[in-house]
DNA sequence: GAATTAATTGAACGTTCGTTTTATTACTGC
DNA sequence: GCAGTAATAAAACGAACGTTCAATTAATTC
């Protein structure tokens, strides 16, 4: 046989990017084989390389259009002229939303790393950092307009972001609680950890441990 | 050739084990080859199988006798009688030192999960839930006490695992920071994370966000 | 110093891997 | 309906994989 009815490349391709990302994140990149792949989609390995010429470049396609996707959500979410606190409060909301919309993808991006080529390792770490620096950006301003009380805003950044992104690991949809209240509750450890207080500009006591943080 | 002059089991074992840490962290467990691994001690590929029956039985001692290293660790550093803060302290305190010894071994023992065998990951996921749950126990100690401020106990302990597992990602001995330091500043974000109070006793105000956590 | 045990080599086994090549069939535009 | 292109199958490639086996030598025991 040769070409099936109704096959269609884009439909095909489309189905090799999601069975890829799920089967790697279930099995690993170099667990998963170009056959086990190609019977996931109904089709045989050999057509695969007609989308992506070698099995690295299918991780690396994958890998790159997730940190491309965080980053955009990121600039699509952000408040414009918003205090420190909100933008941090819309940093969380969004990095947690996205992660969990994206577990497979996530995992896939944290953990396939090391299967890279150096350039394009390169490559994934550079976005990677881009968007970690939106995060310390907020969290330097905020720590210099003292609303927020930080040692060091590199080593506080990576402790949040591993917080947040460690989410993946143990959130099942559908479980003890829901996406709504696990954010709130990192909304509310986030502010904490940083010592945000709730008005910048009163000088009263501290109530960060019972604010409720709907920035 | 045979048997080499000089050659020692033991010596051979404990080489095997620490080159197979490096090189499972490095490259992955299935990205390592036996040929691989036993270049790197030294010997040919079948040597290896006087010592470790299987490829996945190898992978399997690392982590197990890893797991059980960081709760006998604790068991050893655990303050007997503390208030829930200082328990806490000496949880973070810990953890930390272990994980930034042993980052390689942490790899191993937080990546490579899904190349066991469903009934040996029980085993390890066993270990690891007893651990976790010790930490649990401090949370929910401090909680009721009044002396920490927590909205969801288990929530809690799994976001300050993986900030402070998340150490070992991104810290290097010899950098900026020295392991005193990111353990002191790791020590006041978990502090302020969790809502503590310097004082359990007194009902002062909060001072949390600018309290030397030396407990 | 002979017998036994411990440690390792070298070669081989069957399997699976990523990838390439060639041929064949379905679709599209005219 | 015919030419050209898109999409796939089928088979094969050499290389690498985990593992086994028999042979061989070093150390130990008595």
């Amino acid at each position: 046989m040769a070409r099936t009815t109704g096959s269609d490349g884009g439909r095909t391709e489309a189905a090799v990017r999601e069975a890829a990302v799920n089967l790697i994140a279930r099995y690993g990149y170099e667990a998963m084989s170009m056959r086990q792949l190609a019977a996931e989609v109904g089709v045989q390995a050999a057509a695969l390389y007609r989308y992506f010429p070698t099995k690295e470049d299918l991780l690396f396609t994958l890998m790159r259009e997730h940190m491309q996707g965080l980053h955009e959500a990121w600039e699509h979410s952000r408040p414009g002229d918003a205090d420190p606190a909100r933008q941090l409060a819309a940093y969380v909301r969004n990095h947690i939303a996205f992660h969990i919309g994206r577990r497979h993808a996530t995992h896939v991006s944290n953990m396939e790393l090391r299967s890279l080529s150096p350039d394009r390792l390169t490559q994934i770490l550079r976005l990677r950092t881009a968007y970690e620096k939106e995060l310390r950006s907020i969290l330097r301003d905020g720590a210099e307009a003292g609303i927020f009380n930080i040692e060091d805003t590199g080593l506080t950044a990576m402790a949040l972001i591993q917080m947040m992104t460690g989410v993946i690991v143990w959130f099942r949809p559908g479980e003890r609680l829901s996406i709504t209240e696990v954010t709130t509750t990192y909304l509310s450890m986030t502010m904490r950890l940083v010592g945000a207080k709730i008005d910048s500009i009163t000088t009263g006591p501290r109530v960060t441990s019972d604010a409720q943080w709907t920035l």
